[in-house]
DNA sequence: GCCAACGTTGGC
DNA sequence: GCCAACGTTGGC
């Protein structure tokens, strides 16, 4: 099972708005970016990702699950665009921080440091658990 | 709110 | 096909 990052702005969909739509999900629609599509389109129903919250909170602040793989975006015309449903899985016992994630040589890879204008990443099996074991601890 | 970094666009 | 100009993102 492959594991992701949503990012959001809290101010226009944060975490709690995605908790409210409960086991229907969303659709991550709205991504006008190649490289974030691609990533989209190795979603497989069931892997999971993190959700993080940009620009004001900076940390993440729970898991997602994704509940439908990649299809066209419904709110774009060209027809170039897709997005993948997602619903809340469970919020972290404790959010993980930006800060903390650079301090941490084992995360020092993972792609919201390198290149954090990235709205949808991939994140290895080693990153997701240390940052889980970091969440639970 | 600022601005650096990045992606996209469009003129040539 | 190059690259300057522009728009957007996101950390600070």
């Amino acid at each position: 099972m492959a594991h992701y990052l949503f990012k959001s702005e809290p101010d226009v969909f944060g975490w709690d708005d995605l908790v409210a739509k409960g086991e229907a999900g969303e659709e991550w629609d709205g991504v006008r970016n190649y490289q974030a599509r691609n990533v989209m389109r190795g979603m497989e129903v069931g892997d999971t990702g993190f959700f993080y919250h940009s620009r004001s909170g900076l940390e993440i602040v729970g898991t997602v699950e994704i509940i439908a793989a990649a299809h066209p975006d419904s709110t774009d015309d060209s027809g170039k665009w897709e997005c993948v449903d997602i619903r809340a899985a469970d919020p972290l016992l404790r959010p993980i921080s930006l800060d903390q994630i650079k301090a941490d040589p084992r995360l020092a890879d993972m792609v919201l440091v390198k290149n954090s204008r990235l709205s949808v990443q991939p994140v290895t099996d080693a990153q997701w658990d240390v940052v889980m074991s970091l969440a639970e601890a």
